[in-house]
Order: structure tokens, then sequence, then C-alpha cells
DNA sequence: GCCGGAATATTAGCCAGGCTAAGTTAGTTG
DNA sequence: CAACTAACTTAGCCTGGCTAATATTCCGGC
């Protein structure tokens, strides 16, 4: 029975708590809040429109209205439009926000580094290899 | 290269961040929020006073009072006195909240179980040693 | 060509859930 | 017993979700 769904779902049910106390702890006081942080992620690769990124973000379009409405204002993000199609408004990173965005990243990546690095080899390994596998749950 | 802790880093910030959406879908629209049905997890064992859910729950203790509020409103809890010290209240679950957390849980186990029962044994076992690497995460 | 419906955003107004600062009541201690 | 400390609550602010209601703009059929 040690190895049944049920059981092993109580399991990381559990686990799942930790780690999302976890991050919250991590998260508290950066110069950007994580759902920020996640929309300038969106952004690095270029111009992006609004649709896109409230899907990829799983909200709806007011709710990133408000966000982009935000980074704007902190002159992170800027709004410019697509010459084909006015109804869009397109959103790119500014020089600041890219910065902005390398450190924060930067910040997060050396923290969890350094948690990582207190681990074993053979734990690093364990969890490695259970990368993929959570990765894959919800896609189903 | 393959496993140091700083590329390692940010293959488990990429899957956090998958798991967190999915919990974000998974959560969406039940009966409690995921921070109610946290408290009244908490509440399992018998009364609990104000200051231990807070400091159990990582939050300040006005932001408790008015999560216990709500749960009061909702007839889920009921607040009680503390007869050695008349300063501290107590908060204990009713009959209603008591069969509300179970059935939440029995929810979201059942939703974690059907995910992992999509994958095979072998992933399953994958996970499950990986589990208490996770835990530790942040301990240290 | 233009009219109605679909697509793209924004605005407005609501709720949950964090925070700090300030106030109240009750214990504790010099 | 006066002053301090502890345990909560209240008030006011912010972020970040949501829906409903508006512009605008595009497109397809007549």
């Amino acid at each position: 029975m040690r190895d049944d769904p049920t059981h092993l779902a109580e399991q990381v049910s559990s686990v799942l708590r930790h780690l999302v106390l976890l991050l919250r702890r991590t998260v508290a006081g950066q110069p950007v809040t994580s759902q920020q942080y996640g929309v300038l992620g969106s952004l690095e690769g270029g111009p992006r429109r609004m649709t896109e990124l409230a899907e990829e973000h799983a909200v709806q379009l007011p709710t990133m209205t408000v966000q982009i409405n935000r980074l704007e204002d902190a002159g992170l993000v800027a709004r410019g439009s697509d010459p084909a199609d006015a109804r869009v408004r397109t959103v790119e990173l500014t020089g600041e926000g890219r910065a902005r965005l390398r450190a924060v990243r930067q910040a997060r990546i050396g923290h969890l580094t350094r948690e990582l690095a207190a681990l074993t080899e053979e734990e690093r390994a364990t969890l490695a290899a259970a990368l993929p596998v959570l990765a894959k749950l919800g896609r189903s």
C-alpha cells in the first residue's frame, strides 16, 4: 500500500503545502511581486499582445490590463500598437524592465541554488529525476 | 554540468511555476478558498488560539482575525475564550466546519489521486523518492 | 459600400487576502 | 498600584483575482 496513488497523493499534498509556504517566504519583499516577475519573463522574447499574456498566465484580460498598467506606471514596460490591427495593444520591456528582470531572476536563481547546494549529490540526482514527472502533472 | 546546482535551480524554478499554475486551476471555484481550507485543517485537532494560527500560517495576527471572521460568518468555526486568560480567543471547528473540511479534503486528494493514477508505476516511485528531498528544502 | 456580429481592450465595481498602525482589554511586574 | 507587556481587533491601504459593461476595430454578407 505504500505506493498506491491515494497514499502518495496525501504525501504530495503535504509537500506542496510546504513548498507554497516556502515560496511565499522567499518572494516576500522583493522589488517586483511574483506576478509582475512572471509577466516580465513573458516579455523577454519580444513584444506580446494582451490576450497572449492573459492566456499564458491563466488570468482574465481585465486582470492583465491592470497588471500591465502598474508595470507601465513603474516604467518597466511600454505599450505599443500593431500596425496591422488597430484593436491589439502590444507590450514590451523597457530597458529598465529588462534590467530589473535580470536582477530579480539572478536573485531568485541564486537563492534556489544555495538551497540546492545544501543537498547531497544524491539528493540532487533524485530531485532532478522527479522534475519531468512533476512537469507532467496536470497535463493529462 | 548537467547536475550542478545552478542549472538544477533553473529547472526547479520552471517546474515550480508549472505547479503553482496547476494549483491555482485546481483550487479555483471550490467551496472554501485554499487559505480557509488550510485554517480549517489547523483546527482539526481541537481549539487553537489566534496567535498560534497566525504563526502556523505565516501571516500577521490581523490577517488571521479577518480570516477567522469570515469563517465564523460562514458558520464553519466558533470563537471561544480561555478561562485561564481572558485576553486569548480560541477558535474551534463547528460540526459544519468539520464536515466541510472532510468534503474538501476528499475532493482534493481525489483530484490528486487521479492525476497520479495517470502516471506509470515507475514515475510514481520516482516522485515518491523525491518527496523527502523537496520537504527538506527551506529547512536549512 | 455599409451593417451586424465577432474580436480586442479597457473601465468600473466587487471580493479575498496580505500588510502596518493604532486602539482595547487583560495580565504581570517593579 | 502604575507601568509595561501580551493578545486581539479595527481601520485603512495595497495587490491581484473576478464579472459586467463599454469603446473600438475588423470582417463577412448583402
